[in-house]
RNA sequence: CGGGGCGUAGCGCAGCUUGGUCAGCGCGCCUGCCUUGGGCGCAGGAGGUCGGAGGUUCAAAUCCUCUCGCCCCGACCA
């Protein structure tokens, strides 16, 4: 087996059938399986211990920034949601119900949340009183439902896993002020963390979050030409202020409601990291998160079995303290096999150690993102393994931004524009002339979504790519998940 | 919710058109031996009410009806 159609023979070719590849790619690394349950997945623990060192991170982030964690229910009554008139229109459709326990109907039915502004604006509206109450930074991680009509792993579930953060303020000014902060936090946990370049911008009043005044996003681009909303953040004004009657008694004796912000990533992330960085041989998963960082895998013939085994354990004992290492000792399965099974999980970093290697004080390690081999002696490995890992998720960043870029098109009109969408994909970075009307054409004839209004851009004047109106307003549009 | 595809061993499938030695194959799994630098080899073995319920028939994986579920592509959403 030394060619490379023969590495990866269990999964769909990616270039092939994306579609398949990442459903493949899924279960056959064992990061989810799926449930009983009609559009439920099980996250198994490889895929677990994955968000658990995301959810690290991005926890440190929000802490970072003056939050802090709470808990609140599962199941919010009815006549929450009723309250604010486009919430609910935007989730009735998919909100699932408790109407009965045991044997009994309840007095009142429930939602099981697909989201938790109405009940914690309840709560809010109890503990806020003053202005020195202000502001209120809490987040919460937990599980939501949305009964979706069809499902995907990891991108489209009726239950996800999530963080939401919920926060109410003095000003408008500061809500705003928290709203892109929260963003950012986004922004820089994806690109640092996850090794994942994204656009921020605001999105369009059609796109936006059914209650909110505003709703900003980062948005990705996969290696198949779709966008992934990968992250949101709402500036709720005082909508649910003022249906759940959150006011506090201003400095100047004045009643006022408060300003509220509302932000979340969820399990969705882990569908962004396989479709971004993934290949042909399955997950590429970037160090900062990796469950396993680097794999000690051992070259054992019987006769040297014993001193492979118990350099490979040094090594494994060294390396746990700048790294979370794994040694795949078995002896079920060969060399060979094993290479291409921790290929397929997305180590970032394979170590081989075998008789020759140790005769020669070395030991041989291999990146998975360019698969490049080299030699590392057995002196100074700690910082050998650290810098690889490093750059490896630089790696993988770059690579991803230059994806990224290159698939990022100027178009000079719109057959042009229609014509990427049919065969590339990608972004295109276009003027828009602002009307709702413009964007549902576009939509309807193209596929593509205004993903968001860039926050980093100058505007400079251009025509509507749609219908020709001038306009400062440039958007990057996309076929999205 | 529209269009398409599919449910037969843990996984991937053949068999169905033309009912009757069709309960079969590959992988995986178990036991033993052997091997180990890119998915080793040999020998033996375990495992399936053919998604479910009705119906037709002497006889149903195969034909008919209903039903449950899954995947893909669209529309909607994180």
């Amino acid at each position: 087996m030394d060619g490379q159609e023969g590495f990866v023979e269990h999964i769909a070719s990616k270039a092939e059938d994306f579609s398949q590849w990442y459903t493949d790619v899924i279960l056959k690394s064992e990061l989810a399986d799926y449930a009983p349950v009609r559009g439920c997945m099980v996250i198994r623990p490889y895929g677990y211990g994955l968000w658990e060192n995301m959810q690290a991170h991005l926890d440190a982030r929000i802490k970072a920034t003056g939050h802090r964690n709470a808990y609140f229910p599962l199941f919010i009554p009815e006549s929450f949601l009723r309250r604010e008139a486009q919430h609910v229109e935007g989730f009735a459709p998919e909100v699932a119900w408790v109407t009965r326990a045991g044997s009994e109907d309840l007095a009142e039915p429930l939602v099981v949340r697909p989201t938790s502004e109405t009940v914690i604006g309840y709560m809010y509206s109890k503990w806020i009183k003053s202005w020195r109450d202000l502001p209120v930074l809490i987040n919460q991680w937990a599980n939501v439902v949305r009964w979706e009509k069809t499902t995907r792993l990891f991108l489209r579930t009726s239950e996800f896993l999530w963080q939401e953060g919920h926060t109410c303020h003095r000003t408008a000014e500061e809500a705003e002020e928290e709203t892109l902060r929260m963003l950012e936090v986004y922004r820089s946990f994806l690109t640092e963390d996850l090794a994942i370049p994204v656009i921020a911008g605001r999105k369009t009043e059609k796109e936006k979050f059914a209650g909110a005044v505003r709703t900003y996003s980062v948005e990705a681009l996969m290696t198949d030409g779709r966008a992934l909303q990968a992250g949101t953040s709402h500036n709720l004004g005082q909508n649910f202020a003022k249906v759940f009657d959150i006011t506090f008694l201003d400095q100047d004796d004045e009643l006022r409601h408060v300003w509220q912000t509302s932000w979340g990533v969820s399990t969705r992330l882990i569908g962004g990291i396989i479709m971004v960085h993934g290949d042909e041989r399955g997950l590429a998963l970037p160090p900062r998160v990796a469950p396993t960082q680097v794999v000690i895998v051992p070259i054992m013939p019987p006769a040297a079995r014993e001193t492979v085994l118990a350099v490979a354990r040094d090594i494994q004992a060294r390396l746990t303290k700048v790294s979370r290492v794994d040694l795949d000792a078995r002896e079920e399965y060969s060399p060979g096999w094993k290479f291409n099974e921790w290929e397929l999980k997305g180590v970032p970093v394979r170590l081989e150690v075998g008789p020759r290697d140790i005769k020669a004080g070395h030991v041989v390690l291999v990146r998975r993102d360019t698969g490049e081999k080299t030699t590392a002696s057995m002196d100074g490995l700690e910082q050998a393994v650290r810098d690889l890992l490093k750059a490896v998720q630089d790696g993988l960043y770059s690579r991803a931004k230059r994806f990224m870029d290159e698939n990022t098109h100027r178009v000079s009109d719109y057959d042009e524009f229609k014509a990427v969408m049919e065969t590339k994909r990608g972004f295109v970075y276009a003027p828009w002339c602002g009307n709702q009307g413009c964007e549902a054409v576009i939509k309807e004839e193209t596929g593509a979504t205004i993903r968001c209004i860039p926050l980093a851009e100058s505007p400079r004047p251009g025509a509507c790519i749609r219908c020709g109106s001038r306009s400062n307003l440039w958007v990057y549009l996309a076929k999205a998940y």
